[in-house]
DNA sequence: TTTTTTATGTTAAATTGATGACATAATCGG
DNA sequence: CCGATTATGTCATCAATTTAACATAAAAAA
Protein backbone atom coordinates (compact mmCIF):
# COMPACT_ATOMS: atom_id res chain seq x y z
CA UNK A 1 0.00 0.00 0.00
CA UNK A 2 1.45 3.50 -0.84
CA UNK A 3 2.21 5.42 2.39
CA UNK A 4 -0.12 8.15 2.73
CA UNK A 5 2.63 11.28 3.92
CA UNK A 6 1.98 12.13 7.61
CA UNK A 7 1.69 16.22 7.88
CA UNK A 8 4.24 17.47 10.01
CA UNK A 9 1.16 19.51 11.94
CA UNK A 10 -0.18 16.09 12.63
CA UNK A 11 3.46 14.98 13.73
CA UNK A 12 3.82 18.38 16.13
CA UNK A 13 0.56 17.58 18.22
CA UNK A 14 2.03 13.65 18.65
CA UNK A 15 3.80 14.67 21.46
CA UNK A 16 1.44 16.51 23.22
CA UNK A 17 -1.06 13.62 22.90
CA UNK A 18 2.11 11.67 24.28
CA UNK A 19 1.59 14.08 27.31
CA UNK A 20 -1.61 14.23 28.36
CA UNK A 21 -2.47 10.61 28.03
CA UNK A 22 0.71 9.66 30.23
CA UNK A 23 -0.87 12.01 32.61
CA UNK A 24 -4.38 10.34 31.97
CA UNK A 25 -2.17 6.66 32.99
CA UNK A 26 -0.80 8.49 36.06
CA UNK A 27 -4.43 9.61 37.30
CA UNK A 28 -5.29 5.72 36.83
CA UNK A 29 -8.00 6.68 33.86
CA UNK A 30 -8.06 3.64 31.73
CA UNK A 31 -10.30 5.00 29.02
CA UNK A 32 -10.85 8.13 27.33
CA UNK A 33 -13.05 9.16 24.92
CA UNK A 34 -11.80 11.94 21.83
CA UNK A 35 -13.81 14.66 22.92
CA UNK A 36 -12.71 14.70 26.63
CA UNK A 37 -9.18 14.27 25.50
CA UNK A 38 -9.42 17.79 23.23
CA UNK A 39 -11.68 19.25 26.35
CA UNK A 40 -8.36 18.94 28.33
CA UNK A 41 -6.19 19.90 25.63
CA UNK A 42 -7.89 23.14 23.93
CA UNK A 43 -8.89 20.97 21.04
CA UNK A 44 -12.16 19.92 18.90
CA UNK A 45 -12.72 16.14 18.65
CA UNK A 46 -12.90 16.27 15.13
CA UNK A 47 -8.99 16.74 15.11
CA UNK A 48 -8.28 14.50 17.83
CA UNK A 49 -9.70 11.88 15.82
CA UNK A 50 -8.66 12.88 12.56
CA UNK A 51 -5.41 12.68 13.82
CA UNK A 52 -5.61 9.49 15.43
CA UNK A 53 -6.98 8.35 12.00
CA UNK A 54 -3.23 9.46 9.94
CA UNK A 55 -1.79 6.23 11.64
CA UNK A 56 -4.90 3.69 11.59
CA UNK A 57 -7.40 4.67 14.34
CA UNK A 58 -6.69 2.70 17.83
CA UNK A 59 -10.26 3.55 19.39
CA UNK A 60 -13.44 1.47 19.50
CA UNK A 61 -16.87 3.15 18.61
CA UNK A 62 -19.07 3.38 21.62
CA UNK A 63 -16.18 3.14 24.28
CA UNK A 64 -13.55 5.72 22.89
CA UNK A 65 -9.83 5.04 23.05
CA UNK A 66 -7.78 2.39 25.91
CA UNK A 67 -5.23 4.96 27.34
CA UNK A 68 -2.73 2.48 27.50
CA UNK A 69 -2.95 1.28 23.63
CA UNK A 70 -2.95 4.88 22.54
CA UNK A 71 -0.14 5.78 25.46
CA UNK A 72 2.32 2.61 23.65
CA UNK A 73 1.05 3.64 20.11
CA UNK A 74 1.91 6.54 20.22
CA UNK A 75 5.35 5.98 22.11
CA UNK A 76 5.70 3.66 18.82
CA UNK A 77 5.07 6.44 16.29
CA UNK A 78 7.25 8.89 17.96
CA UNK A 79 9.49 6.08 18.32
CA UNK A 80 10.71 6.87 21.39
CA UNK A 81 10.48 3.50 22.92
CA UNK A 82 14.13 2.47 21.56
CA UNK A 83 17.36 4.25 22.85
CA UNK A 84 18.64 5.93 20.05
CA UNK A 85 22.02 6.96 20.31
CA UNK A 86 23.26 10.73 20.56
CA UNK A 87 25.89 12.32 21.01
CA UNK A 88 26.36 15.79 22.02
CA UNK A 89 28.49 18.74 19.96
CA UNK A 90 29.55 21.54 22.57
CA UNK A 91 29.90 21.02 26.61
CA UNK A 92 29.96 24.69 27.12
CA UNK A 93 26.89 25.97 29.74
CA UNK A 94 23.67 25.12 27.67
CA UNK A 95 25.49 21.80 26.83
CA UNK A 96 26.58 20.89 29.82
CA UNK A 97 22.72 21.94 31.39
CA UNK A 98 21.06 19.81 28.99
CA UNK A 99 23.21 16.23 30.14
CA UNK A 100 22.99 17.39 33.75
CA UNK A 101 19.06 18.20 33.71
CA UNK A 102 17.07 17.38 30.52
CA UNK A 103 15.62 13.63 30.75
CA UNK A 104 16.60 12.72 27.26
CA UNK A 105 15.52 8.77 28.09
CA UNK A 106 12.00 10.13 28.51
CA UNK A 107 12.38 10.89 24.68
CA UNK A 108 13.73 7.50 23.86
CA UNK A 109 17.78 9.14 23.55
CA UNK A 110 20.53 7.84 24.89
CA UNK A 111 23.45 10.51 25.51
CA UNK A 112 26.47 8.09 24.68
CA UNK A 113 29.25 11.06 25.46
CA UNK A 114 29.80 14.70 24.26
CA UNK A 115 32.77 16.27 22.23
CA UNK A 116 34.05 20.12 22.70
CA UNK A 117 37.82 21.62 21.89
CA UNK A 118 38.61 22.52 25.31
CA UNK A 119 39.19 18.46 26.89
CA UNK A 120 42.26 17.43 27.41
CA UNK A 121 43.27 13.60 28.13
CA UNK A 122 40.81 11.01 29.14
CA UNK A 123 38.69 10.21 32.18
CA UNK A 124 36.02 13.72 31.82
CA UNK A 125 32.65 12.90 32.68
CA UNK A 126 29.39 14.99 33.29
CA UNK A 127 26.79 13.46 34.87
CA UNK A 128 28.80 10.20 34.12
CA UNK A 129 28.74 11.09 30.26
CA UNK A 130 32.04 11.02 29.07
CA UNK A 131 33.52 14.17 27.24
CA UNK A 132 36.05 13.19 24.42
CA UNK A 133 38.06 16.35 22.14
CA UNK A 134 36.59 16.93 19.16
CA UNK A 135 39.53 15.82 17.22
CA UNK A 136 38.46 12.27 18.12
CA UNK A 137 34.88 12.76 16.83
CA UNK A 138 35.88 10.24 13.82
CA UNK A 139 37.65 7.26 16.04
CA UNK A 140 34.87 7.41 18.40
CA UNK A 141 31.73 7.65 16.02
CA UNK A 142 33.07 4.66 14.49
CA UNK A 143 32.93 2.56 17.93
CA UNK A 144 29.58 4.11 18.79
CA UNK A 145 27.48 4.57 15.81
CA UNK A 146 25.06 7.10 17.00
CA UNK A 147 21.83 8.34 15.24
CA UNK A 148 21.76 11.87 16.55
CA UNK A 149 23.68 14.25 17.54
CA UNK A 150 22.68 17.67 19.59
CA UNK A 151 24.46 20.66 18.43
CA UNK A 152 25.43 23.18 21.26
CA UNK A 153 28.35 25.09 20.00
CA UNK A 154 29.35 28.46 19.12
CA UNK A 155 26.91 29.00 15.43
CA UNK A 156 30.47 29.85 13.53
CA UNK A 157 31.41 26.33 13.83
CA UNK A 158 27.85 25.04 13.14
CA UNK A 159 28.22 24.60 9.21
CA UNK A 160 31.70 23.14 9.03
CA UNK A 161 30.37 20.23 12.03
CA UNK A 162 27.71 19.02 10.49
CA UNK A 163 29.34 18.30 7.43
CA UNK A 164 31.88 16.63 9.34
CA UNK A 165 28.99 14.56 11.36
CA UNK A 166 26.75 13.63 7.86
CA UNK A 167 29.87 12.34 6.48
CA UNK A 168 30.99 10.15 9.70
CA UNK A 169 27.04 8.91 8.82
CA UNK A 170 25.41 10.65 11.62
CA UNK A 171 21.17 10.53 10.93
CA UNK A 172 19.22 13.34 12.49
CA UNK A 173 20.28 16.32 14.35
CA UNK A 174 18.67 18.99 16.76
CA UNK A 175 20.20 22.04 16.36
CA UNK A 176 20.19 24.80 19.23
CA UNK A 177 22.60 27.34 16.86
CA UNK A 178 21.11 30.19 15.40
CA UNK A 179 21.68 28.71 12.22
CA UNK A 180 19.37 27.46 9.68
CA UNK A 181 21.77 24.11 8.87
CA UNK A 182 18.71 22.71 6.71
CA UNK A 183 19.15 25.16 4.02
CA UNK A 184 23.02 23.42 3.35
CA UNK A 185 22.18 19.78 4.11
CA UNK A 186 18.84 18.82 3.22
CA UNK A 187 19.90 15.19 3.69
CA UNK A 188 18.88 14.67 6.85
CA UNK A 189 16.44 15.75 9.33
CA UNK A 190 17.48 18.77 11.54
CA UNK A 191 15.31 20.30 14.23
CA UNK A 192 15.51 23.86 15.33
CA UNK A 193 15.30 25.43 18.48
CA UNK A 194 15.83 28.73 17.68
CA UNK A 195 15.56 30.38 21.24
CA UNK A 196 15.51 34.03 19.54
CA UNK A 197 12.77 33.59 17.10
CA UNK A 198 10.32 32.35 19.54
CA UNK A 199 11.56 35.19 21.80
CA UNK A 200 11.06 38.18 19.27
CA UNK A 201 7.56 36.62 18.32
CA UNK A 202 6.63 37.09 21.97
CA UNK A 203 7.84 40.61 22.10
CA UNK A 204 5.60 41.12 19.13
CA UNK A 205 2.33 39.67 20.89
CA UNK A 206 3.44 41.80 23.83
CA UNK A 207 3.37 44.85 21.46
CA UNK A 208 0.02 43.81 19.88
CA UNK A 209 -1.27 43.32 23.63
CA UNK A 210 -0.13 46.87 24.74
CA UNK A 211 -1.52 48.39 21.41
CA UNK A 212 -5.27 46.87 21.72
CA UNK A 213 -5.50 48.07 25.58
CA UNK B 1 -9.37 51.45 9.12
CA UNK B 2 -9.99 47.64 10.71
CA UNK B 3 -6.76 46.14 11.28
CA UNK B 4 -6.52 43.06 9.39
CA UNK B 5 -5.41 40.18 11.93
CA UNK B 6 -1.75 39.02 10.91
CA UNK B 7 -1.44 35.57 11.07
CA UNK B 8 0.94 33.87 13.01
CA UNK B 9 2.73 31.66 10.43
CA UNK B 10 3.82 35.60 8.94
CA UNK B 11 4.80 36.23 12.57
CA UNK B 12 6.97 33.40 13.01
CA UNK B 13 8.68 33.79 9.91
CA UNK B 14 9.66 37.62 10.48
CA UNK B 15 12.37 36.62 13.21
CA UNK B 16 13.95 35.05 10.25
CA UNK B 17 13.92 37.76 7.82
CA UNK B 18 15.47 39.99 10.95
CA UNK B 19 18.35 37.39 10.92
CA UNK B 20 19.16 37.33 7.00
CA UNK B 21 18.46 40.87 6.40
CA UNK B 22 21.37 41.58 9.17
CA UNK B 23 23.61 39.54 7.61
CA UNK B 24 22.74 41.02 4.27
CA UNK B 25 23.27 44.31 6.10
CA UNK B 26 27.02 43.24 7.55
CA UNK B 27 28.23 42.27 4.14
CA UNK B 28 27.56 45.49 3.44
CA UNK B 29 24.66 44.79 0.86
CA UNK B 30 22.79 47.76 0.56
CA UNK B 31 19.36 46.49 -1.43
CA UNK B 32 17.54 43.11 -2.44
CA UNK B 33 15.14 42.22 -4.39
CA UNK B 34 12.03 39.33 -2.88
CA UNK B 35 13.23 36.73 -5.42
CA UNK B 36 17.14 36.86 -4.00
CA UNK B 37 15.91 37.02 -0.43
CA UNK B 38 13.74 34.18 -1.00
CA UNK B 39 16.78 31.94 -2.49
CA UNK B 40 18.92 32.57 0.57
CA UNK B 41 16.25 31.64 3.01
CA UNK B 42 14.58 29.07 1.22
CA UNK B 43 11.12 30.49 0.38
CA UNK B 44 9.39 31.75 -2.89
CA UNK B 45 9.68 35.40 -3.97
CA UNK B 46 5.73 35.63 -3.93
CA UNK B 47 5.25 34.62 -0.41
CA UNK B 48 8.49 36.97 0.56
CA UNK B 49 6.15 39.82 -0.76
CA UNK B 50 3.03 38.64 0.97
CA UNK B 51 4.39 38.64 3.80
CA UNK B 52 6.22 41.93 3.75
CA UNK B 53 2.87 43.74 2.68
CA UNK B 54 0.57 41.95 5.67
CA UNK B 55 2.66 45.35 7.24
CA UNK B 56 1.94 47.73 4.62
CA UNK B 57 4.79 46.93 2.06
CA UNK B 58 8.10 48.59 2.24
CA UNK B 59 9.77 48.30 -1.22
CA UNK B 60 9.89 49.47 -4.51
CA UNK B 61 8.78 48.32 -8.11
CA UNK B 62 11.82 48.03 -10.27
CA UNK B 63 14.63 48.81 -7.32
CA UNK B 64 13.68 45.80 -4.74
CA UNK B 65 13.78 46.43 -0.67
CA UNK B 66 16.70 49.15 0.92
CA UNK B 67 18.02 46.55 3.43
CA UNK B 68 18.51 49.36 6.25
CA UNK B 69 15.34 50.35 5.66
CA UNK B 70 13.89 46.93 5.93
CA UNK B 71 15.70 45.90 9.16
CA UNK B 72 14.32 49.02 10.98
CA UNK B 73 10.80 48.09 9.91
CA UNK B 74 11.07 44.44 10.90
CA UNK B 75 12.49 45.56 13.92
CA UNK B 76 9.74 47.51 14.98
CA UNK B 77 7.06 44.94 13.88
CA UNK B 78 9.29 42.61 16.09
CA UNK B 79 8.76 45.19 19.08
CA UNK B 80 13.03 44.81 19.78
CA UNK B 81 14.24 48.18 19.58
CA UNK B 82 12.89 49.11 23.00
CA UNK B 83 14.21 47.44 26.02
CA UNK B 84 11.83 45.20 27.37
CA UNK B 85 11.85 44.56 31.06
CA UNK B 86 12.25 41.37 31.53
CA UNK B 87 12.58 39.09 34.90
CA UNK B 88 13.35 35.39 35.07
CA UNK B 89 12.12 32.96 37.67
CA UNK B 90 14.43 30.36 38.74
CA UNK B 91 17.79 30.19 38.20
CA UNK B 92 18.69 27.28 38.29
CA UNK B 93 21.08 25.48 35.64
CA UNK B 94 18.96 26.61 32.73
CA UNK B 95 17.84 30.07 34.12
CA UNK B 96 21.69 30.64 34.77
CA UNK B 97 22.85 29.30 31.24
CA UNK B 98 19.81 31.59 29.82
CA UNK B 99 21.35 34.75 32.37
CA UNK B 100 25.18 33.82 31.29
CA UNK B 101 24.81 33.58 27.19
CA UNK B 102 21.72 34.09 25.40
CA UNK B 103 21.54 38.06 24.07
CA UNK B 104 18.35 38.95 25.49
CA UNK B 105 19.46 42.29 23.85
CA UNK B 106 19.24 41.24 20.63
CA UNK B 107 15.47 40.51 20.91
CA UNK B 108 14.96 43.86 22.59
CA UNK B 109 14.96 42.82 26.03
CA UNK B 110 16.83 43.28 29.08
CA UNK B 111 16.72 41.06 32.24
CA UNK B 112 16.86 43.06 35.32
CA UNK B 113 16.71 40.61 38.24
CA UNK B 114 16.10 37.10 38.79
CA UNK B 115 14.65 35.03 41.56
CA UNK B 116 14.99 31.43 43.12
CA UNK B 117 13.51 30.02 46.19
CA UNK B 118 17.19 29.15 47.42
CA UNK B 119 18.96 33.03 47.87
CA UNK B 120 20.06 33.89 50.78
CA UNK B 121 20.08 38.21 51.91
CA UNK B 122 21.16 40.64 49.51
CA UNK B 123 24.22 41.35 46.68
CA UNK B 124 23.96 37.62 45.38
CA UNK B 125 23.76 38.40 41.07
CA UNK B 126 24.87 36.16 37.85
CA UNK B 127 26.21 38.10 35.14
CA UNK B 128 25.53 41.29 36.79
CA UNK B 129 21.98 40.86 37.03
CA UNK B 130 20.81 40.93 40.68
CA UNK B 131 19.38 37.79 41.88
CA UNK B 132 16.24 38.08 44.83
CA UNK B 133 14.08 35.55 46.87
CA UNK B 134 11.29 34.68 45.12
CA UNK B 135 9.26 36.03 48.57
CA UNK B 136 10.65 39.30 47.57
CA UNK B 137 8.43 39.20 43.81
CA UNK B 138 5.49 41.78 44.44
CA UNK B 139 8.20 43.84 46.34
CA UNK B 140 10.82 43.93 43.44
CA UNK B 141 7.64 43.68 40.63
CA UNK B 142 6.22 47.21 42.56
CA UNK B 143 9.74 49.28 41.83
CA UNK B 144 10.63 47.23 38.43
CA UNK B 145 7.61 47.09 36.66
CA UNK B 146 8.47 44.40 34.05
CA UNK B 147 6.90 43.58 30.74
CA UNK B 148 7.78 39.91 30.54
CA UNK B 149 8.54 36.84 32.68
CA UNK B 150 11.39 33.94 31.85
CA UNK B 151 9.76 30.68 33.13
CA UNK B 152 12.76 28.25 33.77
CA UNK B 153 11.74 26.63 37.08
CA UNK B 154 10.54 23.35 38.33
CA UNK B 155 7.41 22.38 36.36
CA UNK B 156 5.21 21.82 39.27
CA UNK B 157 5.34 25.49 40.94
CA UNK B 158 4.57 26.38 37.15
CA UNK B 159 1.18 27.49 37.45
CA UNK B 160 0.84 28.64 40.93
CA UNK B 161 4.16 30.86 39.79
CA UNK B 162 2.34 31.67 36.85
CA UNK B 163 -1.24 32.84 38.41
CA UNK B 164 0.91 34.87 40.51
CA UNK B 165 3.19 36.83 37.99
CA UNK B 166 -0.07 37.69 36.54
CA UNK B 167 -1.51 38.99 39.77
CA UNK B 168 1.66 41.32 39.83
CA UNK B 169 0.54 42.69 36.17
CA UNK B 170 3.46 40.71 33.94
CA UNK B 171 1.89 41.41 30.56
CA UNK B 172 3.71 38.36 28.46
CA UNK B 173 5.68 34.87 29.43
CA UNK B 174 8.30 33.02 27.66
CA UNK B 175 7.55 29.39 29.33
CA UNK B 176 10.38 26.71 29.03
CA UNK B 177 8.60 24.62 31.44
CA UNK B 178 6.93 21.47 30.02
CA UNK B 179 3.23 22.59 31.09
CA UNK B 180 0.54 23.98 28.63
CA UNK B 181 0.30 27.29 30.74
CA UNK B 182 -2.25 28.83 27.66
CA UNK B 183 -5.04 26.73 28.76
CA UNK B 184 -5.41 27.98 31.94
CA UNK B 185 -4.22 31.50 31.67
CA UNK B 186 -5.31 32.81 27.91
CA UNK B 187 -5.28 36.65 29.48
CA UNK B 188 -1.23 37.07 28.09
CA UNK B 189 0.30 35.85 25.26
CA UNK B 190 2.80 33.08 26.83
CA UNK B 191 5.11 31.34 24.03
CA UNK B 192 6.60 27.84 24.75
CA UNK B 193 9.91 26.43 24.31
CA UNK B 194 8.91 22.50 24.71
CA UNK B 195 12.40 21.01 24.15
CA UNK B 196 10.90 17.31 24.69
CA UNK B 197 8.15 18.44 21.89
CA UNK B 198 10.85 19.31 19.99
CA UNK B 199 13.44 16.22 20.27
CA UNK B 200 10.20 13.71 19.92
CA UNK B 201 9.67 15.10 16.17
CA UNK B 202 13.23 14.55 15.19
CA UNK B 203 12.79 11.03 17.01
CA UNK B 204 10.16 10.40 14.37
CA UNK B 205 11.77 11.89 11.67
CA UNK B 206 14.84 9.78 12.32
CA UNK B 207 12.60 6.53 11.97
CA UNK B 208 11.06 7.56 8.90
CA UNK B 209 14.16 8.20 7.48
CA UNK B 210 15.73 4.65 8.63
CA UNK B 211 12.05 3.04 7.36
CA UNK B 212 12.43 4.47 3.52
CA UNK B 213 16.47 3.42 3.44
C1' DT C 1 -33.15 -9.20 24.19
C1' DT C 2 -34.17 -4.78 22.55
C1' DT C 3 -33.62 0.09 22.73
C1' DT C 4 -31.00 4.04 23.66
C1' DT C 5 -26.81 6.22 24.11
C1' DT C 6 -22.12 6.91 23.24
C1' DA C 7 -18.44 7.73 20.34
C1' DT C 8 -15.53 6.25 16.44
C1' DG C 9 -13.96 6.45 11.47
C1' DT C 10 -14.72 8.82 7.38
C1' DT C 11 -16.35 11.94 4.03
C1' DA C 12 -17.55 16.68 2.93
C1' DA C 13 -17.26 21.67 3.76
C1' DA C 14 -14.92 25.59 5.30
C1' DT C 15 -11.05 27.95 6.52
C1' DT C 16 -6.39 29.14 6.31
C1' DG C 17 -2.03 29.41 4.04
C1' DA C 18 1.10 29.32 -0.09
C1' DT C 19 1.96 29.87 -4.91
C1' DG C 20 1.35 31.73 -9.46
C1' DA C 21 0.08 35.47 -12.60
C1' DC C 22 0.09 40.05 -13.97
C1' DA C 23 -0.61 45.08 -14.22
C1' DT C 24 2.10 48.82 -13.07
C1' DA C 25 5.82 51.69 -11.68
C1' DA C 26 10.55 52.74 -11.03
C1' DT C 27 15.31 52.01 -12.53
C1' DC C 28 19.00 51.54 -15.86
C1' DG C 29 21.46 51.84 -20.19
C1' DG C 30 21.97 54.04 -24.44
C1' DC D 1 14.79 61.41 -22.89
C1' DC D 2 13.05 56.89 -24.12
C1' DG D 3 12.72 51.95 -24.52
C1' DA D 4 13.88 47.75 -22.06
C1' DT D 5 14.28 45.60 -17.88
C1' DT D 6 13.49 44.84 -13.21
C1' DA D 7 10.71 43.94 -9.48
C1' DT D 8 6.84 45.32 -6.45
C1' DG D 9 1.91 45.01 -4.81
C1' DT D 10 -2.14 42.57 -5.51
C1' DC D 11 -5.47 39.41 -7.06
C1' DA D 12 -6.68 34.79 -8.30
C1' DT D 13 -5.77 30.02 -7.88
C1' DC D 14 -4.17 26.08 -5.67
C1' DA D 15 -2.91 23.28 -1.61
C1' DA D 16 -3.08 22.20 3.13
C1' DT D 17 -5.33 22.15 7.39
C1' DT D 18 -9.14 22.37 10.36
C1' DT D 19 -13.87 21.85 11.43
C1' DA D 20 -18.37 19.91 10.76
C1' DA D 21 -21.56 16.19 9.62
C1' DC D 22 -23.03 11.65 9.67
C1' DA D 23 -23.32 6.61 9.06
C1' DT D 24 -22.21 2.89 11.81
C1' DA D 25 -20.89 -0.02 15.55
C1' DA D 26 -20.19 -1.07 20.21
C1' DA D 27 -21.63 -0.39 25.00
C1' DA D 28 -25.00 0.56 28.47
C1' DA D 29 -29.58 0.53 30.05
C1' DA D 30 -34.09 -1.11 30.26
Amino acid sequence: MPEKKISTAVIRRMPKYYKYVNQLLDSGITRISSSKLAEMMGLTASQVRQDFNCFGGFGQQGYGYNVEFLRDEIANILNINKKNKAIIIGVGNLGRTLINNFNFSACGVQIVCGFDVNVEGHGNTINNVPIYNVSELETVMQNEVPDLAVLTLPKRLAKTMTARLIECGIKAIWNFTNVDLHLDFDCIPIEDVHFSESLMTLTYRLKEKQNKK
